[in-house]
Formats: structure tokens, C-alpha cells, sequence
DNA sequence: AAGAGACTGGACTGTCCAGTCTTTAATCAC
DNA sequence: GTGATTAAAGACTGGACAGTCCAGTCTCTT
């Protein structure tokens, strides 16, 4: 066999490639649909190396699911800029909604979302790993956030935390419940999607906005 | 069902029961996971009865996954008041939240969400379907309401279907959320609902209710 | 170059399952 | 009461699938 790209060792190629395929099956098919024939054809690998590898179609599941989850989960969390000043408050919620929308609404993180909502009897764990790194994380960085903006005034919220989710409830749970039951193909375009962060985030300055001296 | 009663009681005992013991196994084990000897068994019928009933499989999921969707759809939608003066507008606002919070959190419409969610790609029709009966029937209706309440002054929306949508989700995402990846045993008590739901309220009539005169 | 370990292909086991078929029991007409 | 019709029970079929096994080949490291 005649190779020409020689990328690292075969093994750790293999690896991947069961990975690769793993993912598109699972998302495809489900758990139980998911068969490890089609997988091991599907990597160019033989049934064999794969159980070699994983162990079993459970551990492979598992591996497969946290291994995304987590990528999805640090990605959202990328060199996110911080407000300073009153004018930069809008943007900057603004610029937060639209990447995390962008982000979430991802086919491939929908299908993953969707997997692990349907299997959450047979895998708690996975779905309860899914929400930490996903709404979780997203609600306690921003609570952290508006807690210092609140401290500086430029924010008025009772409860940073609850306000994190209230905002982040505001921007995210229109487009991907409906992404959730109407497919990957209703999600909304780029443009629908910035007029939907801004409408949540105007409601959410209006309701916390300091209130300015009157008169 | 005229058929069914014109088969005599007995065959609509059977009917029934084989319903109930679908939505037991159905929910419990999911599409693929659910076994057809199981849930023969289980309704105290022969597997011929089933097949003699609901034809397949397939057949005999979506008409459970549609008359339950329909059901709750409906119950959510029964004898709700409509607010006339401007201090019936918060209570009725937070009736609605917590009766809609109490209906859609119970654990088997939760199940049942996780079970079409899960299958949106074998069935997307009964996700449709979901979507429909809940979200999207809960936001036209509340939409209606709002546009009434703009026109009369009690409420300043611009747009009263986003208005909706917003209140919607501000009240139900999170814990619907929240218990759709953590399980049945994360929804929170009655009375953490109704401050949530409080909290829901507040924001959002803080950023709705009309500008009075200053000073 | 050579040994260790990874990989292959495919056959194989045991299990499970949707859907059908045969046999048995019940129900009706007369 | 008897014969005909219908429903039910559960055995059965064909196929799929997770996981194992094996004999022989290939790849990496030293």
C-alpha cells in the first residue's frame, strides 16, 4: 500500500479516524441505531481494532460525547473582551449573544444536544456534563460579569446569577428550542439571529439599566 | 373509535391498555430500546392483539407521541382569564407563568419532550407536532393577549409576538432546560418555581410596563 | 534486521427483536 | 346444542447486532 501522507503513527490515525467516524454515526443514527459495523467500515478500520481501542460501544459513546462536549464548551469561552464603560455595555452584550448563538447553533452541536437529550436515562452522566460545560459555564461567567458591572453602577441587577440566566435564557432559548424540534434546518440566518440577540438585549438593558435622577 | 366501541368494551379495554403500557415502555426505554414483547406483555395482551390494534411499531408510537402531545397542549390552554385592569396585569402574568411552569415540568412530559427530541430525525413530523401544541401555541396565544394590552395601554411592546416569545422563554427555559439534561429530579419545588417565575415577571414588566409621567 | 505488538478479514456465538403463523379458546347464529 | 366465525396466545422466522476469536500480515522501535 502506497501512502502519501504520513501523519504521525498509525495508531494514533486510527484513533481519529474511529473518533470521525463514531461522530458521524452516532449523530446520525443514535445510540442504540449506531451499528459498530457500519463504524469500524466507515474508519477503514477493522471491528476488531476498534473494540481494541474503545473497549466497547458504550465507552466509545462516552468518550465520543465528553470529548465534544468539552471542545464545544471551551470553544464558547474563547477570549471573551470585558466592558469597561457605559457605551461599551451594549456591544458587548451584543457581541457575547451573537458569538454564543453562533456557536450553539451549530448542526453538529444541535445533533449532539439531541443525542444526549434522548439518551438521558441511559447516560445521566453525559447529559449532566453537557449542561455544566454548556448553560452552566455560559450563566456563571456572565453572572460573573454583571456582578461587577452592578458593582460599578453600570448595571442594576438584585441577583447577578439570576440575571445571567435570565439574559442568557432571553438570547438562547427561542432559536434552539426551536432548533431543538424543528431540525437543523430552522435555524435561523446570521442576519435573523443578530436581530433576535439585539431585541433580548434591548428588553434587558430596559429592565436593567440604572435608573437615571429624574427631572 | 366508533369502530372500537362498536367491537364491544372489551376490545376498548384492550385499546387502552395497550396505550398505557406503550407510553410506560415508550417512555421509558425509547423508540429503538422499547420491545414490542415487552409491551405485550405488559398490557396483558397478546402480541397479535398489538399488531391487531396499531399495525407496527412505528404506527403505534405516533399515535401515542400525537394523542399525548395533544393532550397536554390542550390542558395548558383551559379556562385561562384575561387581564382587564392594570393591577390585574402582574398577577395574571404570574398565573400563567406558574401554571405553564407546573404543566410542562411534569416527569412525564418531560420524558416525553427528551423521547421526540431524541427522534427528531426518525419522526420529525411528531416534533413538529410538539413544537406546535407547546411553544408555538403558547406564543401566538400570549401574543394575542399582549397585542390587546399594547393597544390598551397597560403594556408597551413594539412587537407583541416578540414580546411573547421573550416572556415565553423567560419564564421556561430554564427550568425546562435545565431539567431536560439533569432529569425528572431536577425540576425544583412549586414554591422555587413561583419565585422564579416572580423573577420572570418582574424583568419583564420592568422593561414593558408603559413610561409613566416623571416628577 | 528482527522482535513486539498492532491490525486485518471474516467467521462465529449468543441474544434480541419485529412481525407472522398456527393452534386454541371464545362467541355468536340458528 | 351445534356449527361457523372471530379473536387470542404464543411459538416461530428471518435478520440484525455486539462482541469474540483466530491465523496471518503489517508497522514501529530498537
Amino acid at each position: 500500500m502506497v501512502r502519501i501522507l504520513e501523519q504521525g503513527p498509525q495508531s494514533a490515525r486510527k484513533h481519529v479516524a474511529i473518533l470521525a467516524a463514531a461522530e458521524q454515526v452516532f449523530l446520525r443514527s443514535g445510540y442504540l441505531g449506531a451499528s459498530m459495523d457500519e463504524l469500524a467500515a466507515l474508519s477503514g478500520v477493522s471491528k476488531q481494532t476498534v473494540y481494541k481501542h474503545f473497549g466497547s460501544k458504550e465507552a466509545l459513546f462516552v468518550e465520543l460525547v465528553t470529548s465534544m462536549t468539552q471542545d464545544a464548551g471551551d470553544r464558547v469561552h474563547h477570549d471573551i473582551p470585558d466592558p469597561r464603560r457605559d457605551d461599551e455595555l451594549e456591544p458587548y452584550l451584543l457581541d457575547y449573544a451573537e458569538r454564543q448563538l453562533a456557536i450553539v447553533l451549530t448542526p453538529r452541536l444541535l445533533r449532539l444536544r439531541r443525542l444526549v437529550i434522548g439518551e438521558v436515562s441511559r447516560f445521566p452522566a453525559l447529559a449532566t456534563a453537557l449542561y455544566d460545560a454548556g448553560p452552566a459555564r455560559a450563566i456563571a461567567a456572565l453572572g460573573v460579569v454583571f456582578a461587577r458591572l452592578s458593582a460599578e453602577g453600570l448595571l442594576s441587577v438584585p441577583d447577578p446569577d439570576v440575571a445571567a440566566a435570565q439574559f442568557n435564557w432571553l438570547v438562547m432559548a427561542g432559536p434552539l428550542n426551536e432548533a431543538m424540534l424543528l431540525g437543523d434546518a430552522a435555524v435561523p440566518t446570521s442576519a435573523a439571529l443578530r436581530r433576535h440577540a439585539a431585541e433580548g438585549v434591548r428588553v434587558f438593558l430596559a429592565a436593567h439599566r440604572p435608573t437615571r435622577p429624574r427631572c
